[in-house]
DNA sequence: CAAGATTTTTAGAAATGTCTAAAAAATTAT
DNA sequence: ATAATTTTTTAGACATTTCTAAAAATCTTG
């Protein structure tokens, strides 16, 4: 599988998380930030290739191939963005496009060993799960803040968008991974979100509380 | 720069390393597994970056904005590969591959935040010295242990020939990089060598000697 | 349901990197 | 110094990946 082609496979791997059904053509172009037609012609590769069910006009979605195949390229960004995080110091925001291309490289054992240097790994620096060898997902019970209730309290334990820019600002905020968090108030007028962070009192924006996910209880 | 491109460089680097002079298209090509016409085509690519000096004919040399861009790609060749055998357990014999791929991974920080991971090595896993940052390479003295003389002493500190099959082919006569070696005689017909190894007499034949480097004293 | 709007596909082209076969230049040998 | 040989370049082709523009299909809406 080239470079190209496993960037499509996840992009649609990425799209399908939430609904079930097909993805269209101009979603995956637009998370390529390629052309509808440049994503026709690779669906017609994909499909020969048996990792992706396409029929014209009705989208794409993966195969059971095509899933094992994006859990691996997910276990492996996944990986490598762990071990940028704490064996080299990078910080939360800066790892993404570091992993976009190390995920590419091709060795399995590479992969495994480099696991075992890091002592398995559950979740990546931005909270999300690694697939294990065999590509299966732990589902962990999350909830985004935006719809917790007053007085609830919960650990932050990923967030939804990962950009640069986001992480950032969590840090500005001083919200990290692990962070406990209650919710004081929830403002009806702009949905902002009063919390209780480190003994203090913060406002949340809603977009803000809409990505960030907590474990209650 | 391209992956194609930035192994091209490598292999003028590699082949100009000896002699001073211009390397032949074929030389390229034997080198690359290509085609003489490919290494043509490259060349004129290459020249119009300003990477290396060619004329129709006369084969090509790198520039110096050239040669330090073959160093900067051979630093992260040897890194990674100084950090696949050292923290993940790879022997020395199956890393050339894979550096062969994260060699071309593009983060300058990352490379500087893997190099003081490792706590700046200075040479890779087969001996070869890592080029500091600003692509400066420490030569050290070294000879072949084909014209060492006899009754001389040396330390293994690197090899010629860093092939899976010879390196395999050493560990299973006990030589590894470190490793003390006194030449006992050699032998005029078949110009091998007898040596003596961890206390033990070994015969070890000329091509073997001659891809074996010793520093003496 | 019939525009009208949107989405998707097709057609055609460009850039990259590679190859084979043939031509041209350089080198070696007679 | 010619001829034979080897090296190198050119010409033309193909596979990938991508794009724009135009056509076709599907969806939306009055
Ligand atoms: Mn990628
Ligand atoms: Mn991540
Ligand atoms: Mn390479
Ligand atoms: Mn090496």
């Amino acid at each position: 599988m080239t470079l190209s082609e496993e960037d499509y496979i996840k992009a649609i791997y990425h799209l399908s998380k939430d609904d079930k059904g097909n993805v269209s053509t101009n979603a995956i172009a637009a998370q390529m930030d390629s052309k509808a037609s440049s994503v026709t012609d690779m669906m017609k590769k994909l499909a020969e290739k048996d990792v992706v069910h396409y029929k014209k006009y009705q989208g794409a979605r993966l195969t059971d191939k095509g899933k094992s195949y994006a859990a691996k390229i997910i276990r492996k960004h996944r990986l490598w963005e762990f071990f940028l995080v704490e064996k080299l110091n990078f910080s939360w925001d800066e790892v993404h496009e570091i992993a976009e291309e190390l995920e590419h490289i091709k060795s399995e054992k590479l992969i495994e060993k480099l696991d075992a240097f890091l002592d398995f790994p559950r979740t990546d620096p931005h909270g999300d799960p690694i697939p294990d060898k065999h590509g299966n997902i732990t589902k962990v019970e999350k909830i985004l803040l935006s719809s917790a209730k007053n007085n609830e309290k919960g650990i932050v334990i990923g967030v939804k968008d990962s950009s640069s820019d986001f992480l950032r600002y969590l840090d500005k905020l001083g919200i990290s991974l692990g962070k406990e968090i209650t919710i004081l108030h929830k403002e009806p007028f702009d949905n902002s979100v009063m919390i209780n962070l480190d003994g203090e009192k913060t406002s949340i924006s809603a977009l803000t509380a809409n990505n960030i996910y907590l474990k209650i209880n």
